[in-house]
DNA sequence: AGGAAATAGTTTATGCTTAAAACAATCGAC
DNA sequence: GTCGATTGTTTTAAGCATAAACTATTTCCT
């Protein structure tokens, strides 16, 4: 497949290019997490002060949010790609506090459901808006219409990373 | 400067834009977490796999590899936006290790200054070579062109973020 | 000088996070 | 039908992260 001794065609500019493709990939790796966790910093604050709740746990009552049938646990970390023995406490804390219920299912017994209550839904509700009006704050000097184009190529970020994660562990 | 009851001009329209805008930024915000909990999330696997080490272990010694003459320990909590009392366990673990030294001024004897060893940079140098590779092969697909692009992106919601912390705490 | 306020750093309590091992129930091959 | 593999979930050990309380030192005010 590659052919060995080929003439390079101009390797020094080929070398520069490299060297400035890594330092770009770096930066946009920098900038990434620098805007992440600003904004999950002061976002984890507010849940914290205003609602005495956390985000992960924000974040599973998000998903039960949209199935009023419920879902099964296993579906939950796959969702937020988190491990599995991660939501184990969490979901137990939820189910304590009344947010939700955990019932096993009758065709597998190793299987459970979990089901958003009506307590909770109204929580989660309240949650969702002051989580909306956060980000709207937070976000507001940052101009309306360049927001569609981001999103988008952020959109292409990480399908680019989700293919280098799929690809084979290479040879 | 604002006056009251002027007629608002398409009141509808408005709420609608208004509605879009969240819902945009609540994309973005989603795909912000998306990306870096996906990469985060490999690098995390591979300093773990490759050299049984942390990602705030390595962003420690990266701080400290500019820095030949050191700095003083303060100085990281503010630089790598995490809390003090964080630091103080992994700096622990890193001076134990020999990848750092951490000696008390005798200008204030509150203050130390913590430094990278020969051994330590050493060390760094493999891990951040690694490190740059492996940032190379996860964002490969995505197309150089559009790199700096969206890396002034992200300064700007960077700084829309930062500006909307600075603001004082509204009325 | 003496004491209050500020600063540098650590400790504690709580909770998230992962990887790996353990456990339990089901499924498949024979 | 039984045994081995697979699947769903929990447990364990180690480490990261924060907020809040605490210690030690320095600085500033009078």
């Amino acid at each position: 497949m590659a052919p060995a001794k080929e003439p390079s065609p101009a390797p020094s500019r080929n070398a520069a290019d490299a060297e400035a493709e890594y330092r770009a990939q770096t930066r946009l790796w920098l900038r990434l997490l620098a805007c992440t966790s600003m904004i999950e910093g002061e976002l984890r604050r507010r849940f914290r002060e205003e609602y005495d709740f956390t985000m992960p746990r924000f974040d599973v009552l998000a998903q039960l949010d949209r199935e009023p049938s419920g879902l099964v646990l296993g579906e939950l970390p796959k969702r937020l790609m988190v491990s599995a023995g991660n939501l184990t406490p969490i979901v137990d804390r939820l189910v304590e506090d009344g947010y939700i219920t955990r019932t096993p299912s009758h065709l597998d017994r190793r299987v459970q459901i979990v089901c958003m209550t009506v307590e909770g839904r109204k929580t989660f509700r309240r949650m969702a808006k002051s989580h909306g009006a956060w980000l709207a704050e937070l976000l507001a000097e940052f101009p309306v219409d360049r927001l569609d184009g981001l999103v988008g190529a952020l959109d292409d970020v990480k399908r680019a990373v989700r293919d280098a994660l799929q690809r084979p562990e290479r040879s």
